[in-house]
RNA sequence: GCCCCUGUGGCGGAAUUGGUAGACGCGACAGACUCAAAAUCUGUUUCUCGCAAGGGAGUGCCUGUUCGAGUCAGGCCAGGGGCACCA
C-alpha cells in the first residue's frame, strides 16, 4: 500500500463529518452536557500558531468528551470589533466591516483545515448587528438595574487624533499613532459598577477549583481588598472635615501630616486662591501616569497652610499638604502620614522636616533607644508613645483605635478595593454603539427597546481625525424618548471587552431574539472547560465573571461563575534571526548548517541566531500554519502541538519537531497497512486461552488505554503522546503467530486508532475504515480497558543497601514481606554490598522497594 | 518594593506524588539496505574511571528531616511572570 496521503485523506473526512453533521448539537435533557470553549479569535487576518495550539487542545477535549458520551458543545466565533479595523480603513481606505469580514472568511477557511469538531451553525461575530443588538439590550437592562452609571473622569486625550487613548496606547506621554503630547481631560463616560461585586468576585475565586492558582492569585491581587479605617479629621477653622483611608489606624499617634491628591477638591480650592498652589497642582498633573514618570518622580508636597486636629489629641494639629504621590482614584484621595512606619511617608517627612515618632516597637526592641533612621519599620510589634494603645499588638491596637474613632464619631472601619469601576465609553467607530439618547432637558435616557438596535451607519469617513460617529452629519440626531424634543445619540461605542464578556452565553442560543434563551443557558452553562492564553488572566476573565453576575441580577442566567474549569496554555516560540545589519529575518529566509551556524538563503550572508521568543510579526519568527498544514497535513501539526511540551508551558516550534511528528504519522500508517494481512477478522471473539507474547501484548495495550485516558483527563497530552509512541514500538515488534496473536493484533490496532482519534482525527478515521468499519470513528464510543488485564501479575522491585540500589528482584504481586525479604537478601550483589555485616533493619514496602540497613 | 512560578542529559521533557532518576521524542554517532541519495530498519547516547567485569558521582547551591529526597522543610543563587506612589 502507498504512503499516507494526508491532503486527500483529510479533505475526505472533513467532508464526511460535515455531511453527517457530526458536531451540530442541541439541548438534550436526557444526556449529560459538556461545554468546551477556546477563547474566540480576533480576526486580524490569518491564523497563527498560537491559535493552532489553542484549538488543538480544545478539540482534543471536545472529541474525547464526545466519545465518552457527553453532549458536547464546541462553538466558534469572532471577537470582531476593535481598533485595527479602523486603522486599516485609515491606511488603506477599506471599510472596517469589509476588512473584518474578509479576515473572518480567510481565518474560518484556515480553521476548517485543522479538522476541528466545531458546531459551525452557532458561529457568531460580535460586529454583526445580530450580536451587538442583543448587547445593547443588555446595556439598557443593566442601566435599569443600576449596574451602569455615568461619571466624569479624566482620560488620556490625543489632541491630534481627537480621541481618548487607553493607557497602553500612551507611550512616553505621547499618542502611539499621532505622537502628540497627551492631555488629561475630563469627560463624561459610562461605567459598569464592577466594584459593587468586588467582594463577591473575590469570594467566588475560592469556588473555582479547576482554575490555575496563578490566575486566582492574580485576580485576588487585582481586586486588592484592604481592611482598614476611615478617619474624618476636623479641619481647623472650618466646618468640613478631611476624610482619609488607612490600613494602619494603630499608628495614628505617629501621624505628623496629612496629604491630599492634587486632584482633590480641597487642593482645587486652595489652588484657586493661591497661584503657587495652582502651579504645583498643574505640575503634578503634567507628569501624568506613565510608569517611568512614577518611578523617577520625587516625592513633592505643597503646604496648604491648613491644619487638621488630631482625633485623639485635641491639642495637637497636623499640616495638610498637597502631595504628588497621593492618588485621587484610591480611597478618598487623602492620607495621613506616619513617617516612622511607612517608607513613602518617611521620605516625605525627611524632605519637609516633619517629626518622626515611632509608635510600633519591634519585638525584643528597647522603647527608650528605638529610633527610625532612613528606613521605616513596617513589621509587627507593640504600640508605644500611643496613650491608650500602649502595650497592644498591631492587630489589637487597630481594633482599639477604630473603637475609639467610632465612639468619638470621627471614623469607622472600612474595606477598600484596588479594583475600580469599568469605564466602557470609547470615542471610536468600530464598536457596539451605546444605546443612549442625550436630551437637553431629560438628561441621558436609554433607547427604548422597540427602537433597538442602534445600528452603525455605513457611510462614514476616516479621513478627518476623531470619532466618525460624532462627525456623521445625521446619525446622532434623534428625538428624546421622554419629552419628544430634539436630542442626540451617544456617539461613543463600548469597550470591546464588553463584547467578549458574554459571548460564551450567546453561543447557547446564538440566533435567539433575546440576548439569550434561558432554557438553553440553563442547560449549557457553565462552560465546563475554558481554554486560552494566560494574558487574559485578569481583564477578560474578571470582566466575564462580573458580567455573569450582572446577567444573573437581571435574570438572564442562574449562576455566578461562567467558567467552571480554566486551562491557560503556553505560547508558541521560535528561534529569532537577524542579518548583519540587525534586520529581523523570517525562518524561511534562513538556511541552518550542520555546524550550528546559519546563513541567509539569497545573499549567503551570515545570520545571527537569537534566543527563542514568542512568535511575533515584529520579530518575524513566525511559521505560517497554513503552509505547515499544506505540507504535512493537519494531523501532523496537531500531533506536534501536543508532543513534548506540557500544554501549560511555552513550547518551541522547530522544523525537526514537525518532521518527527510527520514521520510518526507515516509510521502509524505503515504499522496498519503492513498488518492488514495478519489480522483476525473483524468481530472475532476473545480467544479463551492467551499466553506468551500475545498475552503480554494485550496487557500492554490495555494498560495504555487506561493510562492514556487518565492523561487526557489531566491535560497531560505530552505523556499521552509518549504512550502512543511506546505502544507503537511494542506493536511493531509483535509477531502474531497463531489465531490468538491475530486477534490481539487486530484488537491492539483498533484500540490504538480509537485512542489517537481526538489528536489525529483524520488519520484515525482512515485507519478505522481500513480496519473494515463502515461507521465513523467520530461516532464511536471511547474504549474501556479490561481491568483484569491492567492489573500486574508480577512486579520488579529495587533492592537498596543503605539507600543505594544494588539489585532488582522480580516476584508476584503482593508477595509476603518475608518472601520478599528472603529473595532480596539472597541477591549476590546485595550480599556483596552488605560486606558480611548483619542487617540491622530491613524495610520492605510491598510492591515498591526493599531497603537493607547495615 | 510586594506577590507568584520555574531550575532534571546536547535539547523538549518523564518519574506511579517520599520508593529503580533520565520514559518518550528531537539531535548526534555507528551499522544494515542502496550504484547513490532519500526513506526505512538495528544498535549506542547523563557524566566519569576502566580493555572489560565492575566502580564512583549526579536532578541550581547549602543545611536539615527520613531506612530512603528530583519530590518535604529552612536558607541562598539564577531565570521568568504579575502588580506597583493603593495609604
Amino acid at each position: 500500500m502507498s504512503r499516507y496521503n494526508a491532503k486527500e485523506v483529510e479533505e475526505k473526512w472533513r467532508r464526511r463529518w460535515d455531511e453527517a453533521r457530526c458536531f451540530s448539537v442541541q439541548e438534550d435533557e436526557t444526556r449529560e452536557k459538556y461545554y468546551v470553549l477556546e477563547m474566540f479569535p480576533y480576526p486580524s487576518g490569518k491564523i497563527h500558531m498560537g491559535h493552532v495550539r489553542n484549538y488543538t487542545i480544545g478539540d482534543v477535549v471536545a472529541r474525547y468528551k464526545r466519545a465518552k458520551g457527553f453532549n458536547v458543545l464546541h462553538p466558534m466565533g469572532w471577537d470582531a470589533f476593535g481598533l485595527p479595523a479602523e486603522n486599516a480603513a485609515m491606511e488603506r481606505g477599506i471599510h472596517p466591516a469589509q476588512w473584518t469580514y474578509d479576515n473572518i472568511a480567510t481565518m474560518r477557511a484556515q480553521l476548517k483545515l485543522m479538522g476541528l469538531a466545531i458546531d459551525w451553525d452557532r458561529e457568531i461575530a460580535t460586529c454583526h448587528p445580530g450580536y451587538y443588538a442583543q448587547q445593547q439590550k443588555l446595556f439598557t437592562a443593566f442601566m435599569k438595574a443600576g449596574i451602569v452609571y455615568r461619571k466624569e473622569s479624566s482620560v488620556n486625550w490625543d489632541p491630534v487624533d481627537h480621541t481618548v487613548l487607553a493607557n497602553e496606547q500612551v507611550i512616553d506621554g505621547r499618542g502611539w499613532r499621532s505622537g502628540a503630547l497627551i492631555e488629561r481631560r475630563k469627560l463624561s463616560q459610562w461605567f459598569f459598577k464592577i466594584t459593587a461585586f468586588a467582594d463577591d468576585l473575590l469570594e467566588g475565586l475560592d469556588s473555582l477549583e479547576r482554575w490555575p492558582d496563578k490566575v486566582r492569585v492574580m485576580q485576588r491581587n487585582w481586586i486588592g481588598r484592604s481592611e482598614g479605617a476611615t478617619v474624618r479629621f476636623e479641619i481647623e477653622g472650618r466646618e468640613d472635615r478631611l476624610t482619609v483611608f488607612t490600613t494602619r489606624p494603630d499608628t495614628l499617634f505617629g501621624a505628623s501630616f496629612c496629604a491630599v491628591s492634587p486632584n482633590h477638591p480641597l487642593a482645587a480650592e486652595v489652588a484657586a486662591g493661591d497661584p503657587a498652589a495652582q502651579a504645583f497642582t498643574e505640575d503634578c498633573n503634567r507628569l501624568g501616569t506613565s510608569e517611568e514618570a512614577i518611578e523617577t518622580a520625587e516625592k513633592q508636597g505643597f503646604d496648604t497652610g491648613l491644619r487638621v486636629r488630631h482625633p485623639f489629641l485635641p491639642n495637637q494639629s497636623l499640616p495638610i499638604y498637597i502631595a504628588n504621590f497621593v492618588l485621587m482614584e484610591y480611597g478618598s484621595g487623602a492620607i495621613f502620614g506616619c513617617p516612622a512606619h511607612d517608607q513613602r511617608d518617611l521620605d516625605f517627612a525627611r524632605k519637609y522636616g516633619l517629626p518622626v515618632v515611632p509608635v510600633v516597637l519591634p519585638d525584643g526592641g528597647d522603647a527608650a533607644s528605638f529610633e527610625i533612621g532612613t528606613e521605616a519599620y513596617t513589621g509587627d510589634g507593640t504600640a508605644i508613645n500611643s496613650d491608650f494603645l500602649d502595650g497592644l499588638g498591631v492587630e489589637a491596637a487597630k481594633r482599639a483605635a477604630i473603637d475609639r474613632l467610632v465612639e468619638a464619631g470621627q471614623g469607622e472601619s472600612t474595606i477598600q478595593y484596588r479594583l475600580r469601576d469599568w469605564g466602557i465609553s470609547r470615542q471610536r467607530y468600530w464598536g457596539c454603539p451605546i444605546p443612549v439618547i442625550h436630551c437637553p432637558d431629560c438628561g441621558p435616557l436609554p433607547v427604548p427597546e422597540d427602537q433597538l438596535p442602534i445600528v452603525l451607519p455605513e457611510d462614514v469617513t476616516f479621513e478627518t481625525p476623531g470619532n466618525p460617529l460624532a462627525q456623521h452629519p445625521t446619525w446622532k440626531q434623534t428625538t428624546c424618548p421622554g419629552c419628544g424634543a430634539a436630542a442626540e445619540r451617544d456617539t461613543d461605542t463600548m469597550d470591546t471587552f464588553v463584547d467578549s464578556s458574554w459571548y460564551f452565553a450567546r453561543f447557547c442560543s446564538p440566533r435567539a431574539e433575546d440576548p439569550m434563551d434561558r432554557k438553553a443557558v440553563d442547560y449549557w452553562l457553565p462552560v465546563d472547560q475554558y481554554i486560552g492564553g494566560v494574558e487574559h488572566a485578569i481583564l477578560h476573565l474578571l470582566y466575564a465573571r462580573f458580567f455573569t453576575r450582572a446577567l444573573a441580577k437581571v435574570g438572564h442566567v442562574g449562576l455566578p461563575e461562567p467558567f467552571a474549569g480554566l486551562f491557560t496554555q503556553g505560547m508558541v516560540c521560535h528561534e529569532t534571526y537577524k542579518d548583519p545589519d540587525g534586520k529581523w529575518l523570517f525562518p524561511e529566509e534562513v538556511e541552518k548548517r550542520a555546524d550550528g551556524t546559519a546563513q541567509h538563503l539569497e545573499t549567503g550572508q551570515p545570520v545571527v541566531l537569537g534566543r527563542s521568543e514568542s512568535m511575533s510579526k515584529s520579530k518575524r519568527n513566525v511559521v505560517d500554519p497554513q503552509a505547515i498544514i499544506g505540507t504535512y497535513g493537519a494531523d501532523t501539526a496537531r500531533w506536534f502541538m501536543l508532543s513534548d511540551s506540557p500544554p501549560e508551558r511555552d513550547m518551541e516550534w522547530t522544523d525537526a519537531g514537525v518532521e518527527g511528528a510527520w514521520r510518526f504519522t507515516q509510521r502509524l500508517w505503515r504499522l496498519l497497512t503492513e498488518s492488514l494481512d495478519a489480522l483476525a477478522p473483524k468481530g472475532t471473539a476473545v480467544p479463551e486461552a492467551l499466553d506468551g507474547p500475545a498475552l503480554e501484548m494485550r496487557r500492554a495495550v490495555h494498560k495504555t488505554v487506561q493510562a492514556f485516558g487518565d492523561d487526557l483527563e489531566k491535560f497531560r497530552f505530552n505523556r499521552a503522546v509518549a504512550r502512543i509512541h511506546e505502544i507503537a514500538n511494542t506493536l511493531a515488534g509483535f509477531k502474531p503467530g497463531d489465531d490468538g496473536g491475530r486477534f490481539v493484533l487486530r484488537e491492539s490496532l483498533e484500540l490504538l486508532v480509537r485512542l489517537i482519534g481526538p489528536m489525529m482525527p483524520h488519520l484515525a478515521e482512515e485507519m478505522w475504515l481500513q480496519l473494515g468499519h463502515d461507521s465513523l470513528l467520530a461516532e464511536t464510543a471511547w474504549p474501556q480497558a479490561d481491568a483484569a488485564l491492567v492489573a500486574d501479575e508480577h512486579v520488579t522491585l529495587a533492592v537498596q543497601v543503605n539507600g543505594k540500589k544494588r539489585a532488582t528482584i522480580s516476584l508476584p504481586v503482593d508477595a509476603s514481606e518475608a518472601e520478599t525479604q528472603e529473595l532480596a537478601l539472597a541477591e549476590p550483589a546485595v550480599q556483596k554490598a552488605m560486606d558480611g555485616k548483619p542487617a540491622r533493619k530491613v524495610i520492605v514496602v510491598k510492591n515498591r522497594i526493599v531497603n537493607v540497613v547495615v
